[in-house]
DNA sequence: TTGTAAGCGTTATCAC
DNA sequence: GTGATAACGCTTACAA
């Protein structure tokens, strides 16, 4: 043992995790030993006796979407301030991959808890017999079931407050891109259930043709959709979509078919992500307040890490809409 | 030990670790046990023992910009499919974070390698008295002193190709955004060698006045400097930025002067960035490679894990021009 | 207040 | 081919 070095065993080890009673002397004399022998704790003998990594995991569909990029920055900075570190997972859009993650049937599971922004839906993990093995806090989702801690906004109400915007300016025909095939994804879901009672509450029917999927939520979805709709016989003159990087793209192909945005087709996302406030026309969208978000969701995990058993709690976060010129806003 | 369920100890670990000389029916056997008793070997005791983790980190300045979330996304791929995980870092702007990084003087080093995209230059690495503790590859610095493996494209002459493009078609006042204001950094000082070489080559003055400093790269200080740039009693007809997130503020604060892109300015930037290719107008650039560069970094230090004290490498990824709207192409 | 000893769950060395 | 046994470097009862 390199500690030896001076003293002895135990002493050094209440100085390097700062016990209270230790003589100034004593704590001086390790100290100086420590310098001169270059040593440091080594962490992973540390967690094996704690059971503790001192790390999250961040898992999320793809880290060079914008939303997410932002999300695993605030997250990476609300851990650090707590001592955390943070490992970065992409599924992809593995399902597999996902439940592997929960149920921890994936061997190297070295974090002490899981902050999980998901495409399977609650109630699919709900069939997952194994119950997942380590602290968890969802995020983006809001199909509470009471099992699972959830930070997300309300996706109903902030589909809902996006589309009266649109209703507001004027605008009777509105589609929407964002959809997904895949009919058990919660968000989309959701965000078409506050899509619907907008256009419902103004008295506008929700046309089918007008309810365009994307498979993934990235600007190329939103191009290929928008062009669909830009193609039909009456196209919309808004379009909702249900992430900002959608409405990029959506964006790009109302002018790239010689129209003009917004005088002939309004476009609101969702996310405000950055890119939004400087292209042309700048994004309306509707804001997320993600550091919040990431703040509540790590303090979550790391409270659930030190006390286990809690009930599962849902923290819903605020949300705006965002006018800015691509709704004709200044 | 739990693994006492059926047979003994040292043959289970042969059957994990799929040593060759196990009978049939002992690995059926233990297999068997293993589902029963739904045993997972820990990954903690297996580190401790190996001092391997299976991690790599992976330290950028942060992670929402575009490019290094598109970078994280390339570098996590390629290390799931060699086996490793990635943490992620985040060093802000901050110096000392990064040399503390580098030194290992942050205590909790729960990694084999580290990919760095740092700041600092190798020179001031240089002055840190304690050399790296753990596999290093540094990414995006070109500045090869022999001592770290280096993972870059060749930035002189990638500003040199990005502005000789500006001189080809036509531009005559051309200024250039991404100076840092330290000097230490290296990259921009290459991009800024190449940018003048260029000039020279076209016969051109390089002139103070349109060399405009960033602080940061990020799309604010592109505006900014471009508004600086604009105002000048002779504004350049075209500018050249060190990165396509500064082009994105760049192009903004050019429009928002009343002028158009690329009629009265004409603007490229480097990195290739999707939101460049869905922007109006498209953004010309200076393509990287990233996942290749990636894909050789992380083969980079797996190989150095390996088998540490191999000299240092430097391995230089292609970059080509990709003419776009914002210079006038298609 | 400080020292001693046991053990976290692996892997690896050694005989058998 | 398989079974004991000793580390890996730390934390933490427990004893002094």
């Amino acid at each position: 043992m390199a500690r030896h070095a001076q003293v002895s065993l135990r002493t050094v080890n209440n100085v390097v995790s700062g016990y209270q009673h230790v003589s100034e002397a004593m704590r001086r004399k390790v100290h100086q030993a420590m310098e001169e022998l270059d040593y440091r704790p080594n962490p992973i003998a540390r967690t094996l006796r704690t059971g503790r990594t001192g790390v999250l995991a961040l898992v999320v569909p793809e880290i060079d979407v914008p939303y997410f990029a932002e999300l695993a920055r605030e997250v990476i900075n609300a851990a650090a301030g707590i001592g955390y570190r943070v490992i970065v997972d992409q599924t992809g859009h593995d399902h597999d991959r996902e439940r592997r993650l929960l149920t921890g049937a994936d061997r190297t599971m070295l974090f002490d808890g899981l902050l999980f922004s998901p495409l399977v839906t609650p109630a699919e993990l709900q069939e997952m017999q194994d119950s997942p093995v380590v602290p968890l806090v969802l995020l983006g989702e809001h199909d509470f079931d009471g099992r699972y801690d959830h930070v997300a906004i309300d996706n109903e109400q902030a589909a809902f407050d996006a589309v009266s915007h649109l209703v507001a300016i004027g605008r009777r025909r509105i589609a929407a891109i964002g959809v997904q095939p895949q009919e058990s994804y919660a968000t989309p879901q959701q965000r078409t259930a506050g899509f619907q009672r907008a256009l419902g509450d103004a008295g506008l029917p929700m046309e089918a043709r007008y309810l365009q999927a994307a498979p993934h939520y990235r600007r190329a979805a939103g191009y290929a959709a928008a062009q669909e709709l830009l193609a039909l016989p009456e196209p919309p003159d808004a379009i909702f979509c249900y992430a900002d990087l959608l409405a990029m793209g959506a964006v790009r192909a109302v002018f790239d078919a010689g129209l003009r945005v917004p005088d002939d087709v309004a476009v609101i996302g969702i996310d405000d992500i950055e890119e939004g406030r400087y292209s042309r026309p700048t994004l309306s969208t509707v804001s997320l307040d993600t550091p919040q978000i990431a703040l509540e969701a790590v303090r979550r995990v790391a409270s659930r890490i030190d006390e286990p058993g809690q009930p599962a709690l849902q923290i819903t976060a605020a949300h705006s809409v965002l006018v800015r010129e691509s709704t004709g806003g200044a």
